[in-house]
RNA sequence: GGGGGAAUUCCCGAGCGGCCAAAGGGGGCAGACUGUAAAUCUGUUGUCAACGACUUCGGUGGUUCGAAUCCACCUUCCCCCA
């Protein structure tokens, strides 16, 4: 680390950026994200853990791929077990046995998922318990309060994700909500030297009003920030022209996260538009449903065609599942309806993604991004 | 030896004169999955030169305009009595 530390460290947020190299080539940056529980390489992939879990994952296998933090989850944590209990527990690391960063998501993207169950207000958001059927209202003042118990490392602002396609009208009432929300989830934080709040910029699919959100949520001085509201079934050039037009617009010393993102594809794309975090369920969720990431595509193992292929996942791939066993046994696994092979795929694809973002790192940091792109997504398939 | 019941498309299992290439499961095959209501969901599953045709419901033969469905015999299996 090259910063000088003339500073006391007291004034410093408890997460902050450190800027370390910009790819010549690409316009991408290379850096760390540093936390209270450890750093975390910039770009980089962060496995979702909604229910305080990487769905089957322990954290010893999730460190022994790379992993630097993983994320987890306001909403689902609020109704299950309860934010007290999580409390109690002594916070979500210790509750998880997971001593690294972690960020909890703050709602946000409960609305626009369970938006059966769900009718939005100026207060907050009105639900009915996915479980139970129970009513309650999340508001900003909730989801900090409940984070504030969870104890995560990074919280998010309590924002709206609306789906595509929406009206510009509807658009700019979202994202203005969205930011006085943000007020509220400031005004709320009873710990912002040990969790650091990120606000988040929407807009949808207009660039107008993702500038006027990135200008808008940027004006609070917070530890970071992110691109939330995109990756919901939007076109994929039209998710780069919103990273254009918004990432400029975003301060440079501090992290940029792209929310729900994604795609091997869009994990480098964004890279190079200047994002240094992503987080998405695909691994995990694909893996558990018999896909697997390879180097040269998706390949759904299920299929018959891999009946009698003892090859690894990915020939090229040098993680655990991959240095012992092969797509014949996963697939007979996922067949059989053995929770093993879900654990399999689930494992190889976060590694997948992990190692992905390992390279795009190791290719800003060599001034080679856009040849790495164009050479990954030759063999991918792109 | 006597009495009763059953045989349906890969499997289980509906159907009991036309609306049946035949419900529903399972299995098979294929696809989707992007801040996780997902170990989920969707499509497909007799054949073909395929908006039509052909072959299927244990076997053979019959009744009928028409049969998986009714009748006769045969085969196999199950149950009860001896």
């Amino acid at each position: 680390m090259t910063r000088l530390d003339t500073d006391s460290t007291d004034n410093r947020p408890p997460v902050w950026y450190e800027p370390l190299h910009v790819c010549k080539q690409s316009g991408a940056r290379l850096g760390r994200v540093h936390t209270p529980r450890g750093v975390i390489d910039t770009p980089q992939f962060m496995p979702v853990g909604t229910q305080a879990t990487v769905k089957g994952m322990s954290p010893e296998e999730l460190k022994e791929m790379g992993a630097q933090i993983i994320l987890s989850n306001t909403y689902h944590l609020w109704m299950r077990p309860g934010s007290d209990i999580v409390r109690e527990a002594g916070g979500l690391h210790k509750f998880m046995n997971w001593d690294r960063p972690i960020l909890t998501d703050s709602g946000g993207f409960q609305v626009f998922s369970l938006s059966d169950a769900r009718k939005i207000h100026e207060e907050g958001v009105h639900f009915k318990s996915h479980i139970d059927g129970s009513r309650h209202i999340l508001t900003p003042e909730k989801s900090i309060e409940v984070q504030n118990d969870l104890g995560s490392d990074i919280i998010m602002a309590f924002d709206e994700c609306i789906p595509y396609p929406a009206t510009e009208e509807y658009t700019r009432n979202s994202l203005e909500r969205t930011t006085r929300w943000l007020e509220r989830c400031i005004k709320q934080h009873q710990r912002p030297h040990e969790q650091a709040l990120f606000g988040i910029i929407q807009g949808g699919t207009y660039a107008h009003l993702r500038q006027a959100s990135a200008r808008a949520i940027t004006a609070f001085d917070l530890p970071g920030y992110a691109i939330g509201g995109l990756s919901v079934g939007e076109p994929g050039p039209e998710m780069y022209t919103m990273l254009e037009a918004t990432v400029p617009l975003m301060p440079a010393g501090k992290p940029r996260y792209l929310m729900g993102v994604g795609t091997p594809d869009y994990l480098i794309e964004g890279s190079i538009r200047g994002i240094d975090l992503f987080d998405c369920v695909l691994p995990t969720r694909i893996g558990r449903n018999g896909t697997a990431l390879t180097s040269k595509g998706r390949l759904i193992v299920r299929d018959a065609r891999s009946a009698r292929d003892f090859r690894p996942l990915d020939e090229t791939c040098d993680c655990y599942v991959c240095r012992n066993y092969s797509r014949a046994y996963i697939r007979h696994l996922i067949k059989a309806d053995e929770m093993f092979g879900l654990r399999l795929t689930s494992y190889h694809n976060i590694y997948f993604l992990l190692n992905l973002m390992r390279r795009v790192r190791q290719a800003i940091a060599e001034d080679r991004l856009l040849t790495f792109r164009d050479e990954f997504f030759a063999e991918f398939g792109y």
